[in-house]
DNA sequence: ACCTGAACACCGTTCAAGT
DNA sequence: ACCTGAACACCGTTCAAGT
Protein backbone atom coordinates (compact mmCIF):
# COMPACT_ATOMS: atom_id res chain seq x y z
CA UNK A 1 0.00 0.00 0.00
CA UNK A 2 0.89 3.47 -0.82
CA UNK A 3 1.81 5.59 1.95
CA UNK A 4 -1.03 8.48 3.11
CA UNK A 5 1.55 11.68 2.90
CA UNK A 6 2.52 10.45 -0.63
CA UNK A 7 0.21 12.94 -2.91
CA UNK A 8 1.82 16.03 -4.13
CA UNK A 9 -0.54 16.79 -6.12
CA UNK A 10 -3.72 16.88 -3.91
CA UNK A 11 -5.30 14.44 -6.17
CA UNK A 12 -7.84 11.50 -5.05
CA UNK A 13 -6.04 8.99 -4.19
CA UNK A 14 -6.70 5.22 -5.40
CA UNK A 15 -7.23 3.00 -2.99
CA UNK A 16 -7.80 -0.82 -3.18
CA UNK A 17 -11.44 -1.57 -4.02
CA UNK A 18 -12.49 2.18 -4.66
CA UNK A 19 -15.42 3.31 -5.85
CA UNK A 20 -15.38 6.41 -8.89
CA UNK A 21 -13.56 9.13 -7.71
CA UNK A 22 -16.12 11.26 -8.22
CA UNK A 23 -16.44 13.90 -6.40
CA UNK A 24 -17.80 13.27 -2.43
CA UNK A 25 -21.02 13.53 -1.13
CA UNK A 26 -23.51 11.69 1.68
CA UNK A 27 -24.82 9.68 -0.64
CA UNK A 28 -21.68 8.05 -1.65
CA UNK A 29 -20.63 7.86 2.05
CA UNK A 30 -23.52 6.11 2.96
CA UNK A 31 -23.13 3.49 0.05
CA UNK A 32 -19.49 3.25 0.78
CA UNK A 33 -19.80 2.29 4.75
CA UNK A 34 -22.67 0.01 3.73
CA UNK A 35 -20.31 -1.81 1.09
CA UNK A 36 -17.73 -1.66 4.27
CA UNK A 37 -20.14 -3.12 6.80
CA UNK A 38 -21.18 -5.68 4.24
CA UNK A 39 -17.48 -7.19 3.49
CA UNK A 40 -15.87 -6.45 6.94
CA UNK A 41 -19.09 -6.07 9.95
CA UNK A 42 -20.24 -3.41 11.59
CA UNK A 43 -16.85 -2.44 14.07
CA UNK A 44 -14.98 -2.56 11.14
CA UNK A 45 -16.07 0.17 9.56
CA UNK A 46 -14.25 3.05 11.12
CA UNK A 47 -14.19 6.29 9.79
CA UNK A 48 -10.68 5.57 8.88
CA UNK A 49 -11.22 2.60 7.15
CA UNK A 50 -14.36 4.41 5.01
CA UNK A 51 -11.74 7.05 4.03
CA UNK A 52 -9.41 4.77 2.47
CA UNK A 53 -11.66 3.16 0.96
CA UNK A 54 -13.32 6.87 -0.44
CA UNK A 55 -9.88 7.98 -1.52
CA UNK A 56 -10.04 10.50 0.64
CA UNK A 57 -8.88 11.86 4.55
CA UNK A 58 -10.16 10.25 8.03
CA UNK A 59 -11.60 14.16 8.65
CA UNK A 60 -12.81 14.92 5.65
CA UNK A 61 -16.20 12.78 5.85
CA UNK A 62 -17.19 15.18 8.72
CA UNK A 63 -17.42 17.79 6.59
CA UNK A 64 -20.74 15.46 5.27
CA UNK A 65 -21.55 13.81 8.38
CA UNK A 66 -21.49 15.00 11.85
CA UNK A 67 -20.50 11.57 13.79
CA UNK A 68 -20.05 7.80 13.02
CA UNK A 69 -23.03 7.44 15.43
CA UNK A 70 -25.38 9.57 12.84
CA UNK A 71 -23.47 8.29 9.60
CA UNK A 72 -24.89 4.52 11.18
CA UNK A 73 -28.29 5.67 11.63
CA UNK A 74 -28.30 6.85 8.37
CA UNK A 75 -26.70 3.37 6.40
CA UNK A 76 -29.69 2.17 8.45
CA UNK A 77 -32.52 3.92 7.10
CA UNK A 78 -31.09 3.35 3.66
CA UNK A 79 -30.89 0.03 4.26
CA UNK A 80 -34.92 0.09 5.62
CA UNK A 81 -35.53 2.43 2.52
CA UNK A 82 -38.58 0.65 1.45
CA UNK A 83 -39.72 -1.66 4.26
CA UNK A 84 -42.86 0.33 4.24
CA UNK A 85 -45.03 -1.64 1.87
CA UNK A 86 -47.92 -0.20 -0.63
CA UNK A 87 -51.31 0.01 0.91
CA UNK A 88 -53.06 -3.10 1.07
CA UNK A 89 -56.94 -4.00 1.15
CA UNK A 90 -56.52 -5.96 4.81
CA UNK A 91 -54.50 -4.54 7.92
CA UNK A 92 -52.91 -8.09 8.05
CA UNK A 93 -51.42 -7.99 4.89
CA UNK A 94 -49.92 -4.53 5.59
CA UNK A 95 -48.00 -5.46 9.01
CA UNK A 96 -46.76 -8.95 7.32
CA UNK A 97 -45.54 -7.42 4.59
CA UNK A 98 -44.00 -4.94 6.54
CA UNK A 99 -42.30 -7.87 8.53
CA UNK A 100 -41.44 -9.15 5.57
CA UNK A 101 -39.88 -6.48 3.97
CA UNK A 102 -37.42 -5.73 7.38
CA UNK A 103 -36.52 -9.43 7.53
CA UNK A 104 -35.85 -9.48 3.28
CA UNK A 105 -33.86 -5.82 3.99
CA UNK A 106 -31.66 -7.29 6.79
CA UNK A 107 -31.20 -10.37 5.10
CA UNK A 108 -29.05 -8.50 2.46
CA UNK A 109 -27.30 -6.44 4.81
CA UNK A 110 -27.36 -9.11 7.91
CA UNK A 111 -24.04 -7.06 9.38
CA UNK A 112 -26.18 -4.14 10.12
CA UNK A 113 -28.38 -5.93 12.28
CA UNK A 114 -27.19 -4.33 15.70
CA UNK A 115 -28.25 -0.88 14.64
CA UNK A 116 -31.58 -2.25 14.36
CA UNK A 117 -32.51 -3.04 18.24
CA UNK A 118 -30.30 0.42 19.00
CA UNK A 119 -31.04 2.76 16.26
CA UNK A 120 -34.51 2.25 15.14
CA UNK A 121 -35.36 4.38 17.94
CA UNK A 122 -33.31 7.69 16.84
CA UNK A 123 -34.61 7.02 13.48
CA UNK A 124 -35.96 10.67 13.43
CA UNK A 125 -35.56 10.91 9.13
CA UNK A 126 -38.52 12.58 9.37
CA UNK A 127 -39.94 10.02 7.17
CA UNK A 128 -42.87 8.65 8.83
CA UNK A 129 -44.14 6.68 6.22
CA UNK A 130 -43.74 3.67 7.65
CA UNK A 131 -45.31 5.11 10.90
CA UNK A 132 -48.97 6.37 9.03
CA UNK A 133 -48.88 2.79 7.87
CA UNK A 134 -48.66 1.19 10.71
CA UNK A 135 -50.74 3.17 12.56
CA UNK A 136 -53.43 3.38 9.36
CA UNK A 137 -53.79 -0.63 9.48
CA UNK A 138 -53.70 -0.90 13.08
CA UNK A 139 -56.94 1.54 12.96
CA UNK A 140 -58.33 0.16 10.27
CA UNK A 141 -58.19 -3.10 12.50
CA UNK A 142 -59.65 -1.61 15.29
CA UNK A 143 -57.60 -0.07 17.79
CA UNK A 144 -57.94 3.55 18.64
CA UNK A 145 -57.04 5.89 22.14
CA UNK A 146 -54.35 3.83 24.29
CA UNK A 147 -54.58 0.73 23.13
CA UNK A 148 -53.31 2.31 19.57
CA UNK A 149 -50.05 3.34 20.96
CA UNK A 150 -49.91 -0.06 22.62
CA UNK A 151 -50.24 -2.00 19.44
CA UNK A 152 -47.99 0.27 17.84
CA UNK A 153 -45.29 -0.48 20.20
CA UNK A 154 -45.83 -3.58 20.12
CA UNK A 155 -45.21 -4.00 16.45
CA UNK A 156 -42.74 -2.19 16.12
CA UNK A 157 -40.74 -3.81 18.71
CA UNK A 158 -42.06 -7.04 17.13
CA UNK A 159 -40.68 -5.36 13.70
CA UNK A 160 -37.37 -5.83 14.92
CA UNK A 161 -37.13 -8.07 17.68
CA UNK A 162 -36.71 -11.56 16.01
CA UNK A 163 -34.58 -10.31 12.75
CA UNK A 164 -31.96 -8.53 15.40
CA UNK A 165 -31.43 -11.70 17.25
CA UNK A 166 -31.37 -14.39 14.27
CA UNK A 167 -28.47 -12.02 12.54
CA UNK A 168 -26.89 -11.18 15.90
CA UNK A 169 -22.67 -11.23 15.01
CA UNK A 170 -21.87 -14.54 17.33
CA UNK A 171 -18.37 -14.55 18.80
CA UNK A 172 -15.78 -14.81 16.76
CA UNK A 173 -13.49 -17.45 18.21
CA UNK A 174 -15.41 -19.53 15.03
CA UNK A 175 -12.61 -22.30 16.28
CA UNK A 176 -12.77 -22.96 20.05
CA UNK A 177 -16.27 -21.34 20.54
CA UNK A 178 -18.46 -23.37 17.96
CA UNK A 179 -16.91 -26.86 19.43
CA UNK A 180 -17.79 -25.48 22.94
CA UNK A 181 -21.50 -24.66 21.97
CA UNK A 182 -22.25 -27.74 20.41
CA UNK A 183 -20.11 -29.62 23.19
CA UNK A 184 -22.50 -28.06 25.94
CA UNK A 185 -25.83 -29.45 23.96
CA UNK A 186 -24.10 -32.69 23.97
CA UNK A 187 -23.83 -33.01 27.63
CA UNK A 188 -27.35 -31.67 27.74
CA UNK A 189 -28.66 -33.99 31.32
CA UNK A 190 -31.86 -35.47 30.11
CA UNK A 191 -32.88 -35.73 33.70
CA UNK A 192 -32.50 -31.86 34.50
CA UNK A 193 -33.41 -30.69 31.00
CA UNK A 194 -35.73 -33.31 29.32
CA UNK A 195 -37.49 -31.29 26.92
CA UNK A 196 -34.07 -30.01 25.38
CA UNK A 197 -32.77 -33.08 25.47
CA UNK A 198 -35.70 -34.41 23.55
CA UNK A 199 -35.89 -31.77 20.89
CA UNK A 200 -32.47 -31.49 20.22
CA UNK A 201 -31.91 -32.41 16.74
CA UNK A 202 -34.97 -29.96 16.09
CA UNK A 203 -32.87 -27.03 18.28
CA UNK A 204 -29.31 -27.69 17.44
CA UNK A 205 -27.96 -24.56 15.76
CA UNK A 206 -31.45 -24.05 15.37
CA UNK A 207 -32.73 -22.58 18.70
CA UNK A 208 -31.58 -19.21 19.99
CA UNK A 209 -28.65 -19.67 22.35
CA UNK A 210 -28.45 -23.12 21.17
CA UNK A 211 -26.59 -21.90 17.85
CA UNK A 212 -22.99 -22.00 16.80
CA UNK A 213 -24.23 -20.06 13.70
CA UNK A 214 -26.35 -16.72 13.37
CA UNK A 215 -28.70 -16.44 10.46
CA UNK A 216 -26.26 -15.55 7.37
CA UNK A 217 -25.17 -19.45 7.69
CA UNK A 218 -28.52 -20.93 9.43
CA UNK A 219 -31.68 -19.08 8.32
CA UNK A 220 -34.40 -19.57 10.39
CA UNK A 221 -36.90 -19.07 7.80
CA UNK A 222 -39.68 -21.29 9.39
CA UNK A 223 -39.41 -20.08 12.62
CA UNK A 224 -40.18 -16.26 11.39
CA UNK A 225 -42.50 -17.35 9.46
CA UNK A 226 -44.09 -18.79 12.81
CA UNK A 227 -43.17 -15.39 14.86
CA UNK A 228 -44.56 -13.14 12.61
CA UNK A 229 -48.31 -15.76 12.78
CA UNK A 230 -47.80 -14.90 16.40
CA UNK A 231 -47.97 -11.11 16.10
CA UNK A 232 -50.65 -11.30 13.67
CA UNK A 233 -52.49 -13.69 15.27
CA UNK A 234 -52.38 -11.79 18.90
CA UNK A 235 -53.36 -8.60 17.46
CA UNK A 236 -56.50 -9.84 15.74
CA UNK A 237 -57.37 -11.34 18.89
CA UNK A 238 -56.60 -8.95 21.38
CA UNK A 239 -59.19 -6.66 19.01
CA UNK A 240 -61.43 -9.06 18.73
CA UNK A 241 -61.82 -8.95 22.75
CA UNK A 242 -62.41 -5.09 22.83
CA UNK B 1 -5.66 12.22 40.07
CA UNK B 2 -2.61 10.24 40.99
CA UNK B 3 -0.25 9.47 38.60
CA UNK B 4 -0.14 5.22 37.60
CA UNK B 5 2.97 5.03 37.68
CA UNK B 6 3.47 6.14 41.48
CA UNK B 7 3.23 3.19 43.02
CA UNK B 8 6.23 1.78 44.28
CA UNK B 9 5.31 -0.73 46.59
CA UNK B 10 3.11 -2.80 44.02
CA UNK B 11 0.25 -2.42 46.26
CA UNK B 12 -3.47 -2.16 44.96
CA UNK B 13 -4.02 1.79 44.08
CA UNK B 14 -6.74 3.55 44.94
CA UNK B 15 -9.21 4.43 42.66
CA UNK B 16 -11.66 7.37 43.24
CA UNK B 17 -15.16 5.44 43.28
CA UNK B 18 -13.22 1.77 44.41
CA UNK B 19 -14.11 -1.08 45.93
CA UNK B 20 -13.00 -3.15 48.81
CA UNK B 21 -8.63 -3.62 47.68
CA UNK B 22 -9.69 -7.41 48.16
CA UNK B 23 -7.85 -9.78 45.93
CA UNK B 24 -9.24 -9.58 41.92
CA UNK B 25 -11.25 -12.39 40.90
CA UNK B 26 -13.75 -13.03 38.09
CA UNK B 27 -16.88 -12.07 39.96
CA UNK B 28 -15.71 -9.09 41.39
CA UNK B 29 -14.49 -7.76 37.88
CA UNK B 30 -18.21 -8.55 36.69
CA UNK B 31 -19.79 -6.59 39.38
CA UNK B 32 -17.50 -3.69 38.62
CA UNK B 33 -18.01 -3.54 35.09
CA UNK B 34 -21.89 -3.92 36.01
CA UNK B 35 -21.38 -1.19 38.35
CA UNK B 36 -19.72 0.72 35.58
CA UNK B 37 -22.01 0.14 33.28
CA UNK B 38 -25.23 1.87 35.53
CA UNK B 39 -22.77 4.93 36.16
CA UNK B 40 -21.27 5.57 33.17
CA UNK B 41 -22.85 3.83 29.87
CA UNK B 42 -21.76 0.52 28.35
CA UNK B 43 -19.13 1.91 25.86
CA UNK B 44 -17.51 3.57 28.58
CA UNK B 45 -16.86 0.42 30.27
CA UNK B 46 -13.38 0.24 28.99
CA UNK B 47 -10.92 -2.21 29.75
CA UNK B 48 -8.69 0.14 31.16
CA UNK B 49 -12.02 2.56 32.57
CA UNK B 50 -12.83 -0.53 34.81
CA UNK B 51 -9.20 -1.45 35.51
CA UNK B 52 -9.15 2.19 37.08
CA UNK B 53 -12.32 1.39 38.82
CA UNK B 54 -10.96 -2.25 40.58
CA UNK B 55 -7.03 -0.05 41.43
CA UNK B 56 -5.20 -2.72 38.99
CA UNK B 57 -3.46 -2.37 35.94
CA UNK B 58 -5.83 -2.96 32.23
CA UNK B 59 -4.10 -5.94 31.65
CA UNK B 60 -4.35 -7.67 34.79
CA UNK B 61 -7.95 -8.06 33.62
CA UNK B 62 -6.91 -10.49 31.05
CA UNK B 63 -6.11 -13.10 33.80
CA UNK B 64 -9.42 -13.80 35.00
CA UNK B 65 -11.17 -12.66 31.30
CA UNK B 66 -10.10 -13.24 27.43
CA UNK B 67 -11.80 -10.65 26.01
CA UNK B 68 -13.70 -7.52 26.18
CA UNK B 69 -16.67 -9.28 24.42
CA UNK B 70 -16.86 -12.53 26.62
CA UNK B 71 -16.82 -10.04 29.88
CA UNK B 72 -19.67 -8.27 28.49
CA UNK B 73 -21.77 -11.58 27.93
CA UNK B 74 -20.96 -12.58 31.47
CA UNK B 75 -22.34 -9.29 32.33
CA UNK B 76 -25.45 -9.68 30.53
CA UNK B 77 -25.33 -13.26 32.53
CA UNK B 78 -25.67 -11.79 35.99
CA UNK B 79 -28.03 -9.63 35.00
CA UNK B 80 -30.46 -12.03 33.71
CA UNK B 81 -29.34 -14.49 36.14
CA UNK B 82 -33.05 -14.81 37.43
CA UNK B 83 -34.96 -14.20 34.95
CA UNK B 84 -35.98 -17.99 34.96
CA UNK B 85 -39.37 -18.21 36.57
CA UNK B 86 -39.97 -20.72 39.15
CA UNK B 87 -42.49 -23.55 38.03
CA UNK B 88 -46.28 -22.78 37.41
CA UNK B 89 -49.24 -24.40 36.44
CA UNK B 90 -50.03 -22.79 33.14
CA UNK B 91 -48.02 -22.54 30.88
CA UNK B 92 -49.16 -18.82 30.43
CA UNK B 93 -47.92 -17.94 33.58
CA UNK B 94 -44.41 -19.30 33.40
CA UNK B 95 -43.99 -17.38 30.05
CA UNK B 96 -45.68 -14.29 31.22
CA UNK B 97 -43.09 -14.43 34.39
CA UNK B 98 -40.39 -14.65 32.30
CA UNK B 99 -41.10 -11.91 30.44
CA UNK B 100 -41.69 -9.68 33.08
CA UNK B 101 -38.38 -11.14 35.33
CA UNK B 102 -36.41 -9.88 32.13
CA UNK B 103 -37.95 -6.97 31.84
CA UNK B 104 -37.93 -6.08 35.40
CA UNK B 105 -33.69 -7.43 35.31
CA UNK B 106 -32.80 -4.88 32.33
CA UNK B 107 -34.79 -1.90 34.28
CA UNK B 108 -32.54 -2.30 36.99
CA UNK B 109 -29.88 -1.98 34.50
CA UNK B 110 -31.07 0.26 31.22
CA UNK B 111 -27.81 0.19 30.01
CA UNK B 112 -26.67 -3.50 28.89
CA UNK B 113 -30.32 -3.19 27.12
CA UNK B 114 -27.92 -3.24 23.50
CA UNK B 115 -26.29 -6.39 25.09
CA UNK B 116 -29.58 -8.44 25.47
CA UNK B 117 -30.04 -7.58 21.53
CA UNK B 118 -26.71 -9.21 20.34
CA UNK B 119 -25.23 -11.12 23.11
CA UNK B 120 -28.55 -12.98 24.33
CA UNK B 121 -27.60 -15.57 21.29
CA UNK B 122 -24.52 -16.44 22.31
CA UNK B 123 -25.14 -16.81 26.09
CA UNK B 124 -23.70 -20.12 26.23
CA UNK B 125 -23.26 -20.09 30.13
CA UNK B 126 -24.31 -24.25 29.81
CA UNK B 127 -27.39 -22.83 32.02
CA UNK B 128 -30.41 -24.61 30.48
CA UNK B 129 -33.00 -23.63 33.10
CA UNK B 130 -34.59 -20.79 30.98
CA UNK B 131 -34.32 -22.44 27.74
CA UNK B 132 -35.69 -25.87 29.46
CA UNK B 133 -38.42 -23.83 31.52
CA UNK B 134 -40.13 -21.80 28.08
CA UNK B 135 -39.36 -25.62 26.33
CA UNK B 136 -41.23 -26.70 28.75
CA UNK B 137 -43.93 -24.63 29.31
CA UNK B 138 -44.55 -24.31 24.96
CA UNK B 139 -44.83 -28.41 25.37
CA UNK B 140 -47.66 -28.66 28.02
CA UNK B 141 -49.36 -25.69 25.68
CA UNK B 142 -49.49 -28.27 22.82
CA UNK B 143 -46.76 -27.21 20.94
CA UNK B 144 -44.31 -30.11 19.39
CA UNK B 145 -41.67 -30.85 16.68
CA UNK B 146 -40.96 -27.92 14.21
CA UNK B 147 -43.86 -26.38 16.07
CA UNK B 148 -42.12 -26.13 19.28
CA UNK B 149 -38.81 -24.52 18.12
CA UNK B 150 -40.72 -22.35 16.07
CA UNK B 151 -42.75 -21.26 19.59
CA UNK B 152 -39.25 -21.42 20.93
CA UNK B 153 -37.25 -18.84 19.07
CA UNK B 154 -40.94 -16.49 19.34
CA UNK B 155 -40.70 -16.68 22.51
CA UNK B 156 -37.31 -16.04 22.66
CA UNK B 157 -37.29 -13.07 20.32
CA UNK B 158 -40.22 -11.37 22.13
CA UNK B 159 -38.79 -11.67 25.03
CA UNK B 160 -35.48 -9.61 24.36
CA UNK B 161 -37.80 -7.57 21.48
CA UNK B 162 -39.63 -4.74 23.41
CA UNK B 163 -36.94 -4.19 26.04
CA UNK B 164 -34.50 -3.87 24.01
CA UNK B 165 -35.74 -1.08 21.83
CA UNK B 166 -36.92 0.74 25.45
CA UNK B 167 -33.62 1.32 26.39
CA UNK B 168 -32.27 1.98 23.98
CA UNK B 169 -29.24 4.55 24.04
CA UNK B 170 -30.72 7.36 22.22
CA UNK B 171 -28.32 10.13 20.70
CA UNK B 172 -26.10 11.74 23.08
CA UNK B 173 -27.01 15.50 21.82
CA UNK B 174 -29.61 15.91 24.34
CA UNK B 175 -29.33 19.46 23.65
CA UNK B 176 -30.20 19.86 19.73
CA UNK B 177 -31.32 16.26 19.07
CA UNK B 178 -34.25 16.14 21.44
CA UNK B 179 -35.83 19.69 19.98
CA UNK B 180 -35.24 18.24 16.20
CA UNK B 181 -37.62 15.16 16.80
CA UNK B 182 -40.21 17.66 18.92
CA UNK B 183 -40.03 20.05 16.46
CA UNK B 184 -40.52 17.32 13.56
CA UNK B 185 -43.23 15.58 15.05
CA UNK B 186 -44.90 18.87 15.46
CA UNK B 187 -44.74 19.66 11.94
CA UNK B 188 -46.02 16.65 11.05
CA UNK B 189 -48.64 17.29 7.94
CA UNK B 190 -52.30 15.97 9.16
CA UNK B 191 -52.38 15.42 5.20
CA UNK B 192 -49.83 13.20 4.44
CA UNK B 193 -49.85 11.65 8.10
CA UNK B 194 -53.41 11.42 9.26
CA UNK B 195 -53.68 9.25 12.10
CA UNK B 196 -50.33 9.73 13.62
CA UNK B 197 -51.12 13.32 13.54
CA UNK B 198 -55.02 12.60 15.41
CA UNK B 199 -52.88 10.59 17.84
CA UNK B 200 -49.78 12.52 18.50
CA UNK B 201 -50.89 13.22 22.00
CA UNK B 202 -50.36 9.59 22.87
CA UNK B 203 -47.62 8.87 20.74
CA UNK B 204 -45.22 11.77 21.33
CA UNK B 205 -42.49 10.56 23.68
CA UNK B 206 -44.21 7.44 24.17
CA UNK B 207 -43.89 5.63 20.29
CA UNK B 208 -41.01 4.32 19.39
CA UNK B 209 -39.45 6.06 16.89
CA UNK B 210 -41.21 9.15 17.94
CA UNK B 211 -39.11 9.51 21.68
CA UNK B 212 -36.75 12.01 22.58
CA UNK B 213 -36.50 10.42 25.67
CA UNK B 214 -35.70 6.66 26.48
CA UNK B 215 -37.35 3.55 28.78
CA UNK B 216 -35.19 5.23 31.49
CA UNK B 217 -37.36 8.65 31.70
CA UNK B 218 -39.85 7.63 29.80
CA UNK B 219 -41.20 4.60 30.70
CA UNK B 220 -43.21 2.52 28.52
CA UNK B 221 -45.19 -0.05 30.88
CA UNK B 222 -48.73 0.08 29.55
CA UNK B 223 -47.28 -1.10 25.97
CA UNK B 224 -45.52 -3.66 27.74
CA UNK B 225 -48.14 -5.03 28.91
CA UNK B 226 -49.84 -4.93 25.41
CA UNK B 227 -47.17 -6.19 24.19
CA UNK B 228 -47.08 -9.66 26.48
CA UNK B 229 -50.64 -9.84 26.00
CA UNK B 230 -50.18 -10.49 22.20
CA UNK B 231 -47.12 -12.59 22.25
CA UNK B 232 -48.92 -14.75 25.21
CA UNK B 233 -52.25 -14.08 22.60
CA UNK B 234 -50.98 -15.50 19.78
CA UNK B 235 -49.51 -18.28 20.80
CA UNK B 236 -52.70 -19.52 22.55
CA UNK B 237 -54.84 -18.86 19.42
CA UNK B 238 -52.12 -20.68 17.61
CA UNK B 239 -52.00 -24.06 19.60
CA UNK B 240 -55.68 -23.17 18.93
CA UNK B 241 -55.61 -24.35 15.77
CA UNK B 242 -54.05 -27.39 15.68
C1' DA C 1 -0.19 -17.77 40.03
C1' DC C 2 -0.95 -13.23 39.48
C1' DC C 3 0.17 -8.61 38.24
C1' DT C 4 3.12 -4.79 36.14
C1' DG C 5 4.66 -2.07 32.32
C1' DA C 6 5.75 -1.18 27.82
C1' DA C 7 4.37 -1.51 23.30
C1' DC C 8 1.44 -2.26 18.98
C1' DA C 9 -2.06 -1.14 16.10
C1' DC C 10 -5.70 0.96 16.16
C1' DC C 11 -9.93 4.37 17.34
C1' DG C 12 -13.40 9.20 17.00
C1' DT C 13 -13.02 13.88 16.92
C1' DT C 14 -11.19 18.83 16.93
C1' DC C 15 -8.96 22.36 14.76
C1' DA C 16 -5.85 24.99 12.13
C1' DA C 17 -4.23 25.25 7.64
C1' DG C 18 -4.35 24.87 2.81
C1' DT C 19 -6.73 25.56 -1.98
C1' DA D 1 -16.72 25.19 0.03
C1' DC D 2 -14.18 21.38 0.61
C1' DC D 3 -10.22 18.81 1.95
C1' DT D 4 -5.51 18.08 4.17
C1' DG D 5 -2.65 17.13 8.07
C1' DA D 6 -1.38 17.21 12.61
C1' DA D 7 -2.74 16.42 17.10
C1' DC D 8 -5.50 14.88 21.31
C1' DA D 9 -7.32 11.61 24.12
C1' DC D 10 -8.50 7.55 23.95
C1' DC D 11 -9.15 2.21 22.69
C1' DG D 12 -8.33 -3.69 23.00
C1' DT D 13 -4.82 -6.81 23.15
C1' DT D 14 -0.07 -9.10 23.23
C1' DC D 15 3.91 -10.13 25.50
C1' DA D 16 7.89 -9.90 28.27
C1' DA D 17 9.12 -9.02 32.80
C1' DG D 18 8.62 -8.95 37.61
C1' DT D 19 7.23 -11.20 42.29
Amino acid sequence: MTSKTANPRGRRKKAAGADTQSPLNKDAIIAAALALIDRDGLDKCSLRNLASSLGVYPTAIYWYVSSRELLLSEVLAKVLEHVAPAPAQRWQDYLRAAMVNCHDAVRLHPNIAPLLGSQLVSNSSTDFTLVEGVLAALQQAGFSGPALSGAYNTFIAALAGFTTLEYAPLPENTEAWQHQVQESLRTVDPQQHPTLARNMDQLSNRGFSLRWQNGVDAALDESFRFYVDTILCGLETLVARR
